[in-house]
Parts: structure tokens; sequence; C-alpha cells
DNA sequence: CCTCTATTTTGACAGTGTCAAGTTAACAAC
DNA sequence: GTTGTTAACTTGACACTGTCAAAATAGAGG
């Protein structure tokens, strides 16, 4: 009741699926204002209205991933065997499996993530914020029963969140950027064994 | 003797020169093929005559991105104490200072390495793939003495270039993407302890 | 029916990459 | 020295982009 009213019905929301569509099959580059709108059937400039520039266009798009991208490691945790190192191992499944479904949409995620809060003032960037903040709290959730590593507090996270992020950029989605001379392990293989706590 | 004498002198280079400096002071929406023709001097059409179009100087911008890595890293390598543990170790630093100084270029060179590839059919892939081949050598080599992991030929690399490139990616370069709620600890006290082969 | 406000359209502007055609400069031959 | 010849660059145009201001339209409330 509060915006799906007016001419179109809900163009804010017809935007970013527009946007999410663009990306995934023509890359960032397709990613454009103009063609969102046409594909939303609207005017050019209608989504000047919803959001208050291309970057913040890009910014809701960014937030709807995170959620999307959380809910896919928690799919993947749901059907995890029991133990803490299975459900480790299930998000960080998720997590490559995001990286790989939605190559284009991961990639623009974590590229344009920083420069991106800067430039927007809206209440886009609360929206972004939440989303991916539950996005980490899952993985964090995920490395606390294990003990920390070299005794720093929050050790085990950054590990397992950078080995993971780090093995989806460059070896996830079938793109190998500089091929090892070899097959690639699979990312069960490098986890490292953890002591539990 | 071969390019450098025509009417600019040698433009080839001093576009990259301007390409990379526009890059790191105005993120990568300020390069662009007419800004870097204008910052050498030149035309806005110059640079197609040496570059087959602006996807062909990015990629020959991100093979000088490569060669400036690699030459860090070897930099970092050369200060090091002895022993293959603090030789790694200095590598990664060097990794982790590259993101750091040219904080643009890292992301623009890992971010467009595999779209570029495919669109690019100038020598300018023979360029790319022989400097980000070597990039990846000098690391592969500092993985050389340590036993693998799990039992897989390349895992020690593929753990180690995962972490750190993770690790520079989100932590790197004082861009604290989502806040672990607490400091992120340095990355010696994250990379793990291999076995010596 | 009238009014009012939210939503969208139209039109314009500067900036972008890219192409075709014209122009200039350097070198070789005579 | 004059004349080609060709590489290196300029000029001009086109379609496309984001963004802004002003106009138009739709839907609700009176």
């Amino acid at each position: 009741m509060s915006k799906e009213k007016h001419h179109h019905g809900d163009l804010r929301e017809a935007l970013i699926t527009a946007g999410l569509e663009l990306l995934e099959e023509g890359g960032p580059a397709a990613l454009t204002l103009r063609k969102c709108a046409a594909l939303a059937g609207v005017s050019h400039a209608a989504p000047a209205y919803h959001f208050n520039g291309l970057v913040s266009l890009k910014a809701a798009i960014i937030a709807r991933g995170f959620r999307i991208f959380a809910q896919t490691m928690e799919q993947h945790r749901a059907s995890a065997a029991p133990g803490p190192r299975a459900k480790l191992l299930a998000i960080c499944q998720g997590y490559l499996a995001f990286s790989a479904s939605h190559a284009a949409l991961f990639r623009f995620m974590f590229q344009d993530f920083g420069d991106l809060k800067q430039q927007i003032n809206d209440s886009v960037l609360n929206e972004l914020e939440q989303e991916s903040t539950h996005a980490y709290q899952v993985l964090r959730e995920a490395c606390a029963p294990f003990a920390p590593v070299g005794g720093h507090e929050h050790s085990t996270e950054v590990l397992v969140w950078s080995l993971v992020h780090g093995y989806a950029t460059l070896f996830g989605g079938g793109k190998k950027p500089k091929t090892p001379s070899g097959p690639v392990p699979g990312f069960a293989q490098i986890l490292p064994d953890f002591p539990l706590r």
C-alpha cells in the first residue's frame, strides 16, 4: 500500500529485477539505466525518481545480491550433515555455489562495494549494510565453534572468509585466471583442519 | 627504433602511463580513452591506431600492472630473512603491499581479467599472458618448498594464493567491506604452518 | 467535476567509444 | 630537391550513456 499503486505498479522492484537480468546476460557493461528502464517498460528517465542515480540502483542490486547470497549459504547449511565441520564446509560450498551460479553478480558485488558506499546517501545504504551484514553473520556463526587461529579473536573467520573468497574469485565459476599448470584441487581439500574449541 | 619515431615519439607508452594515472586518481570510471588521449596530448581518436579499442588499452594497462605486481613481490623477497617460510611470508607481504599501494589497479586487474581475455585478439593478449604468468610463478616458487596440503599436487599454492588474494581483496587497502566487529588480525597470524617437504 | 500530489514522460545536454575520411609527417627513391 | 608512399594522427560524425529541468499524466480525496 505504500508504493505499489501508481502507473507501473512496482517499478522499483522491476528495475532491480531487470538489472539482475541484464547483469547476468551481458556483464557489468550491459547494466545500464536506460536498458533497465526499457526492460521494465518505462521511459529512460523513470528510474531517476526511485533511485537518485545509477550508483543508487547499483547499490540496490548489490543489496539484493547479498540477500540471495545469504539464502544460498543457508540452504546449503540446512542440508548438511551434523557437526560443526560439516556445517562450515557446507557454508563454504554455498559461498562457492553462489559465486558460480551468479558469477557476474558476485564479482559486481565485491568490486563496487567499497566505491559505492561513499557515493550513496540514500536509505539504500541502510539496506545494503543490513543485507551484507546478515550474509557475513551466516559465515561468522559457522566459524564460531572453532578455536581462533594464532590467538587473535576473529582470526578464524578472517582466515575462512579470505580463503573461500579468494578461491571463489580466482578459481570459481570455471574461469582460470592463471592455470597452475594443472587441475585445481577442490575447496574441501585445502580447508585447514581446525582444532575444535 | 621500432616504434619511437613519428609524431609523438612513443604514444603507446604514454597512453598506458596516462591510464595508470587516471585509474589511481579517479577510479575505474575515470579510465577513459578520451581522457588518456588528452593526458598524452593527442586527439581523441589517436589511441585507436595503437589499440584496437578500449578493451585493448585496458588489457595493456593490466599487463603493466602484473609487471609492477611481480616486481613488488620480488623486492619484498629480496629483503627477507633466509628460510623458505620467511620468503613465503615476504612474497605475501609484497602481494598485500601492492594491493594497498595500487588499490584501484589491483581491483581492476582481477576484475576484468577474465572478461577482457575473450574480447582481445591482439598481440596484447600475449603480453598479458606473459606478465600474469610470471607474477604467478613468483608466488608458485615460494610455495614449492612446502609439502602439498591434502595430497593434491598444487594444493599449497592454491591455498596460499586464495588466502592472500582473499585477504587483500576483503581487508587490504584500509577498506573494510564488512567489519568483523573488531580489528582484523595481520596476515602472518592466519598463514598456516606448512610442513617442509 | 475539481484539485492536488505522486509518478512518469519528453526533451535537452555533455560525455563516451567507434568508425570513416581527410591530413600531416617521416622516410625512400629518384 | 622533388616526388611518391606509407605510417601516425586529426577531424567529424554517429549512436549510446547518465543526468537534469520542465511538462504531462494518473489516481485519490474532496
